[in-house]
DNA sequence: CGAGTATGTAATATCAGTGATTACATTTGT
DNA sequence: ACAAATGTAATCACTGATATTACATACTCG
């Protein structure tokens, strides 16, 4: 959702759009827009502003946006799920498990993110005039 | 907890294993870990067989057991979250968004695939022992 | 300055996925 | 035959994401 809300934003280069256009575009409600945007803001990849005639846009060039950067914004929570409860100490496996495993998922998650730099939202705007989009009437 | 288990199944090597000792050691119930037994024995992890004195073992070496196996194991649903609904139809982003979200989640789950590759369950084992759990008092 | 517009935010409802628990049928070894 | 252990269904609790309504706040423009 994230990544269709910034492709949005980069059609629209430079205007400003309002959550209202946007949850229509994804086809959801504004308030989900509004907080997801809130995350993107955070991070730097858009600018907000509020009262009449207001929205958002994006803070750089579609070209100087990678994906990496979406995810980081949006997946504040861990990747992997975690062991939940305590571990049990009579084990000596459940010890050291949890310290492990957070590395193997550092690791893990480092090259996930290191695939996902290598798109932009530029990238994806290409594809899309590309792909059989096409038969758009309202141009 | 899939690796967890398997990490103890390792150190157990060729005994057969109770689920209600490896739910001990995970602090979970039986239960659960049958339902996971049964993933990791489709995906011939394991093997397992029933009545007395029954119970799981790995069907291969630790050594020949990596990390990409056992996600993959046990991860049956997408890695990231496609758009729920259908798309709008008004909107030429939405159009392509889904197909184009695709690829590049597929290239992204694979590189994170191929890191999972290189942490074999042996390597787990290894660092256990070689962690801080050098206070266990029964053995 | 006032009216309208759009965001920020809280409260709440729904829904799916995961884990937990109980119960029971089935299989297997002694 | 009995005991042990898995396979499996039914149910419950909990969490996270999405949805919806409502309202306060901030800003622009006439």
């Amino acid at each position: 959702m994230a990544v269709h809300v910034l492709t949005v934003l980069a059609y629209k280069e430079g205007d400003r759009v309002t959550s209202a256009f946007l949850a229509g575009s994804v086809n959801t409600n504004p308030v989900i827009i509004r907080r997801l945007l809130l995350d993107l803001q955070r991070a730097r990849l858009i600018e907000t502003t509020k009262g009449a005639g207001a929205g958002s846009r994006l803070s750089r060039a579609p070209g100087r946006i990678n994906l990496a950067e979406v995810f980081r914004a949006v997946e504040e929570h861990e990747t992997f799920g975690r062991p939940s409860g305590k571990p049990n100490q009579a084990c000596p496996v459940a010890q050291c498990m949890r310290d492990e495993l957070d590395r193997v998922f550092a690791s893990a998650r480092a090259a996930l993110e290191s695939d996902l730099e290598r798109t932009t939202l530029a990238d994806l705007m290409k594809a899309a005039r590309d792909c059989a989009c096409s038969d758009k009437k309202n141009e």
